[in-house]
DNA sequence: TGCGCTATTTTGATTCGTCAAAGTAAAAGT
DNA sequence: ACTTTTACTTTGACGAATCAAAATAGCGCA
């Protein structure tokens, strides 16, 4: 069985390739692991051994069927923990990633139907990440951001791409969490920034960086 | 922090050590952690310069007073995720303890005390084995056991300390769980067996080992 | 009192995941 | 095109946890 190490790694590739099947590159993996790359060069080769990666020495590396499935396994239990944390135990949003990090190696598949079941099979989870299906299917979406969307319009959060707890608590003391509907006022790409309106209607500003992380589709009727 | 293995060396003594402060020894400690007795011995001396435990060479080793409040939180962890396995969850009883084995090293205590409140403070997990409060209290109530108490008496099972599943699962399917009611109706010392009768009522035989895995109080009123 | 059995400890080796630092290839700049 | 910068790989070492097998201490028993 895969360990907490070899678990980690390959969610890691997972969530860092842009496109399926794109390379991910050894620094990028290095650094969201927080181990020197050396140490990312003699994992993924161990990996590449164990046919769950392919190895491009020099470029970078990328899932095999194998690596995929087994990583998409570890993301389905990571969402669903988080939802499970914020959805029965009435934790704060902001707080689950940390906690999922590490009960997404200790959970068995048995105690995850259950939970899921319990959950009412979520689609997504408290943050808008989708949530891989048991058959390892991953709903990957293409949405918009604040960052690049039409201005004025009338917009509907679906998903927040950023896991430190700052952001979140930032995001969600603002009204910023999926499901909230926004418009964008303003943008000032000289000056990096992003004007919103929310519901509650207090102005917001945002840098593009945060913009970008905050994924939005049109607004229902 | 202490590491998966460190915790799990320090639950075990504690579940070995038969009255507070006993020594355990070490073999005893090899074989229920299924690791050779070299291994033990290499450990312990580890677990002592941490000043985790304390080693008497050649006889065995005992917890300190730091190593007895983490293993305790150990146990704590233990059974309150059992208690949601199978309240929450709805998970069969004989099922639980592996999953439990795993999940006592991934949760905060955050986690923890919302589970705790989830299930309104437990006193007891499935089994019946108790529940070590916060602040590290354990009830540690002296009972008798089928295989050593009055006949005839009307009694009612209060634990079973036992955790393989096989056992389980068989206590479980002739009504021997906690709450149940049982009477002995003959104890057969010469052939090493009790013979027990059940609310359901069907007569069920138990070899003395067995029988004295079962703890039991005078059924109330 | 000494002999032998059994539990414990020692010793030397192994695996996993990691780091620091030196070496090398590829990409980017002038 | 040649040099510099940057990304990646290699090498040697280390700590944690383990095993196999040899050495030793304690204990019961004759």
């Amino acid at each position: 069985m895969a360990t907490i190490t070899v678990e980690n790694y390959l969610k890691q590739i997972l969530l860092l390739s842009v496109a399926d099947g794109a390379l991910v590159s050894m620094g990028a993996l290095a650094t969201s692991l927080a181990v020197v790359p050396g140490t990312v060069t003699t994992m993924v080769k161990a990996l590449a051994a164990e046919g769950l990666v392919e190895h491009q020495p020099r470029h970078g590396v990328r899932l095999t069927t194998t690596g995929r499935r087994l990583a998409l396994s570890v993301l389905r239990k990571h969402r669903l923990v988080e939802t499970f944390l914020v959805h029965v135990l009435k934790m704060d949003w902001s707080a689950v990633h940390a906690e999922a990090e590490q009960l997404e190696h200790a959970i068995s598949d048995t105690v995850l139907d259950r939970l899921d079941a319990l959950l009412g099979h979520p689609a997504v989870d408290p943050h808008g990440d989708p949530i891989p299906s048991r058959q390892g299917k991953l709903n990957s979406q293409v949405y918009a951001t604040l960052a690049t969307c039409a201005l004025a319009k009338s917009l509907r959060i679906v998903r927040i791409t950023e896991q430190s707890a700052e952001f979140l608590q930032f995001a969600e003391q603002n009204g910023l969490r999926p499901g909230a509907t926004v418009r964008v006022a303003e943008r000032n790409l000289a000056a990096g920034l992003v004007a919103l309106k929310t519901n509650g209607a207090r102005p917001l500003a945002l840098s593009l960086a945060a913009a970008g992380k905050i994924l939005i589709e049109p607004a229902r009727r």
